[in-house]
DNA sequence: CGTGGGCTTGACCCTTTTCAAGGTTGGTGG
DNA sequence: CCACCAACCTTGAAAAGGGTCAAGCCCACG
């Protein structure tokens, strides 16, 4: 289901606003802007797959994406989610691989696919730069691995208060302590690891324990310290 | 528990055997060479602890060691296994972070430690390098991608089943098929992500199953596709 | 106005964990 | 050389935690 909208036109100058251009030089830059094209996506398409070959990399202007495994039955494991600034789509272009996660937009987005050769050359061009992207891979390493200690260790509970924060420092609360995403019972479980009941059931729990509360997908944080406290989450 | 053993020397040349460093030029394998520092270590060794800071890398001359992140109980949770010609803390160094994991010998071990600076000197200067160093992060990233998914989403049959098959590939089998590699049941545990008793009874399964056979610590392979099937591991 | 997707709840069952107890092994010191 | 200790391995029984299945509800959208 590819959706793909209109093209769009994106300044130069913007790119900086994003970290990870921060270091480049404006001819740089001014070549990143004329390999790259921009469009924008419905909700539902779905950018690259699991699987297929990509020959470049998506910056995301506006919007949100999941990025996610399809485990051997079918069933999503959402790795994390993308948004302004972030970079999809790299790791496979510069490991060689195929795409080993799907990217699919879950709020309307704008993205800029930067061909390969554009970033290689990057890479290869400014230190500053390959530096800096080796960072970010390291740290979603980090990330991973955490990650994967959670769901081996911790309890559906646990982890459901986790991720509840985890969301908050994402996508942060709006002036109501409401969470700024909206998610289907089925994508939290999809996070969590976990049944799509046993999020709804857990989810009313936290409401009954004046954690959250709920409004649809509309999630408010009433109690931040217990949800804290509930999920195990330390520093 | 730091053992570190008598000091070593390895010689430049013998670094040229680990991939990593295929594509340096004769100066900066002599640079490598003229900074590090080489030890044997023994079983037990803490190379580096999880919340420390590194300031270098090691690279794996012989040996094993399974690096692992303790979750909040004081569970191990290990998140793979280094060997011969693997670089280990290099992640912590170029994300400037503390590190996220413990490395721990569980086979008596040479290892050489680079210095930060080393490193990142070679990333500067040669873009080759930085590329093959960025390549093996992100290879890395999408096993630890891979591997979160099956936690979250298989049973402990189909894990262990998996774990066995990744030991073998790994470690590699001997003429009698048996796994080259000699792990406690806990260690086992700490990989699959369960509790000991429950690798105990399984593997006893596997066997009642004649999938493997088991000496002790030694397990033998016995139906590599019945794992598989087990496993459900495709491709 | 009907339909489908998503949400919710209840009941049941199975996998896995936990707790407890006993057995085995290898290394150390007397 | 033997005895002892600690670490590790094994098994059983009970309990919990979560998954699965089934059914009904609600709401948005064509």
């Amino acid at each position: 289901m590819k959706k793909e909208g209109r093209r769009i036109d994106i300044e130069p100058g913007a790119l900086r606003q994003h970290d990870i251009f921060r270091g480049l030089s404006d001819e740089e830059l001014a070549n990143v802007a004329q390999t790259m094209t921009c469009n924008l996506f419905k909700k539902g398409s779905v950018i690259y797959n699991e699987g297929s070959r990509i020959n470049g990399s998506y910056i995301i202007n506006t919007g949100v994406l999941k990025i996610y495994k399809t485990g051997f039955d079918g069933k999503e494991q959402i790795i994390r989610f993308a948004r302004h600034g972030d970079l999809i789509g790299f790791r496979s272009v510069i490991s060689d691989e195929l795409a080993c996660t799907t990217a699919e937009v879950i709020q309307d987005s704008a993205l800029c696919y930067i061909p390969g050769e554009t970033l290689t050359g990057l890479i290869k061009g400014n230190p500053e730069f390959a530096m800096d992207l080796m960072k970010l891979t390291c740290r979603e390493l980090g990330e991973s691995n955490k990650f994967l200690t959670d769901i081996a260790q911790k309890t559906v509970r646990e982890r459901l208060a986790e991720v509840l924060l985890l969301l908050m420092d994402t996508f942060e609360l709006d002036e109501d302590n409401y969470l700024q995403i909206s998610l289907t019972r089925e994508d939290l479980a999809n996070i969590v690891g976990t049944a799509t009941e046993s999020v709804i059931r857990l989810l009313s729990e936290f409401r009954a324990d004046n954690m959250i509360e709920i409004n649809g997908r509309r999630i408010k944080l009433l109690n931040i310290p217990k949800l804290i406290k509930v999920g195990n989450v330390y520093v």
